[in-house]
DNA sequence: TGTAGCATGTAAGCCGTTACATGATTGA
DNA sequence: TCAATCATGTAACGGCTTACATGCTACA
C-alpha cells in the first residue's frame, strides 16, 4: 500500500524476487545483479544507494534484514517478504508505465552539428558507434549466460530487446553518417 | 572555460545558438523550443529549471539578459554571447559523450514478467505500443515542420533518428509479444 | 465575467552521485 | 606484504521536480 516508493526501489525489490525460492542477498550481491540486468534498461544505482534503499525497504517490512557474523566480519542479508512481493505485484499490475526517458548525449551533439566542422561531427558519431559495439558485446555476454532456460524467459526477452535496440542504433547512425556534409 | 556546467545547461545554450543571427528568447519561448526538440533526446526541463539555468548562464556571461517592460508587464529576454558560443563549441569538440541513459519502465516490467499473468503482461506491452504510436506522431509533426531546409539539416537528422528508433521499438515489441506464453 | 494561456519566479524536497571512511579476506 | 576485492556505510551536494505564488492578456 505504501505509495512513496521510487521506481528504483521497485526495481531492486524485483531483483530480490527473482529466484523461485526466496534467496537472501547482500547489498553487494544485489548491486552485481543490477549491473547484469537493470543497468541496460534502467540504471545502475550506486552502492550507497543500494544500501540506503534496502534499509528503507526493511523499514517498510517489504524486506527482512538479517545480520550475520562470519568470523569477525559482519554482513547483512536481505530477503523479500510476502508483503514485499504483494506490493511489487500490485505495482506491476496497477500502475501505468511512463514513456521511457532517453538521455542521449550523441543525439544532443548532432542537434548542434552546425556549430562544428563536419569531420569533427563524424568523429563523434564514430565514437558512439564504438561505444555501441562494446555495449552490445557486454549485453550479448549476459544473454549467453541466460540461455533458453524457462526460469529466465523474461530476462532473456529483455536482453533480446536490448540487443535489437543496439543493432537498430548502429544501423540508424551508420545511415546518418552518410548524410553528413563533406 | 567554466567547467561546472551540466549537460542540460549546454543543451539550453545550444537552443539559444540555433538561429544564424543571434535571437533573444524568453524563458517561456526557450521552454517551447525544448519541447519541440530536446524532449525527444534529452529532457524537457521544468519551467523553473529553465529560468534558473538562464540566470546561472547570465551570471557566467554566457548569455546576456535584458529586461523589457511591455506596458505594465516585465519580461526577460536572453541571448547567447560570443563567450557562450565559444564555450558551447569547445564543449562539443573537447568532451567525450557518455553512453545514452535509458530509463525504460516497460522493459523493467517485462523483466519481472514471471510475477504477473501473461495476459496482464501483454496488456502492458500493448500500452507501450500505443504510447509509441502517439509519440511517433508528435515527432513526425516536428519532422514535417523542419522539411528539408538546409538551415535545419541537423535537427532534421536527429528527428529522423528518433523516428527510426520509435519504429524499431515498435517492431521489437511486436515480436516480443508473440513470445509471451498463453 | 471568467477561464485559458502567457510569463516569471521561489521553496521544499527527492533521487542519485561522488567523495570519504573503515576494515576484512584472498591470493599473487 | 601488498593489492585487489569484498563489504558497509556517512556526508555533502547537484539536478530536477512539484507545489505554490503572482499577475497580465486575450477571448468566449
Amino acid at each position: 500500500m505504501s505509495q512513496g516508493l521510487s521506481t528504483t526501489s521497485y526495481a531492486l525489490l524485483g531483483l530480490l524476487a527473482f529466484d523461485g525460492a526466496p534467496t537472501s542477498l547482500t547489498g553487494y550481491e544485489l548491486k552485481q545483479r543490477a549491473d547484469r540486468t537493470l543497468r541496460f534498461y534502467w540504471v545502475s544505482p550506486a552502492m550507497s544507494q543500494v544500501y540506503s534503499e534496502l534499509e528503507r525497504l526493511a523499514g517498510l517490512d517489504l524486506v527482512t534484514a538479517s545480520s550475520e557474523q562470519t568470523g569477525r566480519r559482519k554482513s547483512r542479508r536481505y530477503q523479500i517478504t510476502p508483503a514485499g512481493l504483494e506490493e511489487l505485484q500490485s505495482w506491476l499490475t496497477s500502475s501505468t508505465a511512463d514513456f521511457p526517458t532517453l538521455k542521449h548525449p550523441a543525439a544532443l551533439r548532432l542537434l548542434m552539428g552546425h556549430l562544428i566542422p563536419p569531420e569533427r561531427m563524424r568523429g563523434l558519431m564514430q565514437d558512439y558507434l564504438d561505444q555501441l559495439t562494446r555495449r552490445r558485446a557486454e549485453l550479448s555476454e549476459v544473454r549467453t549466460m541466460l540461455g533458453d532456460r524457462e526460469a529466465v524467459r523474461y530476462p532473456a526477452m529483455v536482453a533480446d530487446w536490448g540487443l535489437g535496440y543496439y543493432d537498430s542504433e548502429t544501423r540508424i547512425v551508420t545511415e546518418l553518417m552518410q548524410r553528413l556534409p563533406g
